[in-house]
DNA sequence: ACAACAATGTGAGGTAACCTCACTAATTCG
DNA sequence: CGAATTAGTGAGGTTACCTCACATTGTTGT
């Protein structure tokens, strides 16, 4: 049925990458004690609420998860003093989320660390090369 | 502070493509009740377990897991009627994990459906791109 | 103007897929 | 043989989600 040493399909290669992807955001993110999710949230906030602040809702949104889970992440990250609650003055049901200075500056160390991550991964690929990976899982995700 | 698009970096799209191989993953498998997990389970066992079957530990091993957890996923599908343990007759301690005749005919199945459902996602690049893509990849996960 | 409906965030409680620790039964080794 | 090791599993914990119910506030149709 299956010949020779069984060469692993696209999916499993993608799904490899992926997982190495995580290990490494993992330990990256420890020593900060942070969880994945909760870093996922602070990116959030950083990139869509720069500003006034967002939605408890639309953090939800943009992650992708029930209001209900938005509220613990958010919870966690305003224990830690990375962001903070504050009633929105426009609709009083409503909550605004933003970042504090601490949050912030994690924001940003994060971010480099994740460059750093990038080039270590992979840097074993060429610049130009990178670009073609890149066009490639674009195609791909742009299918249908 | 960050202006345009803001294009997404290779580690994201990385991340995007293998979010989709799951959610696909997820829907195939649904209709056969069985969770993703379950389902990399029954594939060790039917890929390593040919034969006299396999320990759970080793099980355990393939899967990257603990042992403990191992226990767990064969006992569902046990219930499920895919797998069945039988003692190791060179080791009373240890029990032999193997298909039985619906677990393999169930991997089958899947085994098709994941064709197809490669097909869907990379169908959008030609073959030589696919092969491209392929080696991309493996140089990545070669690195170090 | 105001009753009816809709939306916001959160308490309560649940699930899947992992984990560690402690234990029993069986094996191996000095 | 007795001591140490190994295989599997019971008990109980964690993380990151979920749904449902509910109080509070906002919006709308008549």
């Amino acid at each position: 049925m299956t010949q020779v040493p069984d060469e692993p399909t696209l999916g499993q290669l993608v799904q490899q990458t992926a997982r190495a992807l995580r290990r490494a955001n993992l330990s990256e993110l420890e020593p900060y004690g942070l969880s994945p999710s909760q870093s996922r949230a602070l990116g959030v906030v950083s990139r869509h609420g720069a500003d006034q602040g967002l939605r408890l809702s639309t953090v939800a949104e943009h992650l992708d998860i029930a209001p209900r889970s938005a509220t613990e992440v958010i919870d966690a990250l305003e224990e830690r003093g990375l962001v903070h609650r504050t009633p929105d003055p426009a609709d009083r049901r409503a909550v605004l989320i933003s970042l504090t200075d601490e949050g912030h500056a994690l924001r940003r160390r994060l971010e480099r660390a994740r460059a750093r991550r990038s080039d270590e991964i992979f840097g074993s690929l060429t610049s130009r090369e990178q670009q073609s990976l890149r066009e490639l899982l674009r195609r791909v995700l742009d299918r249908k």
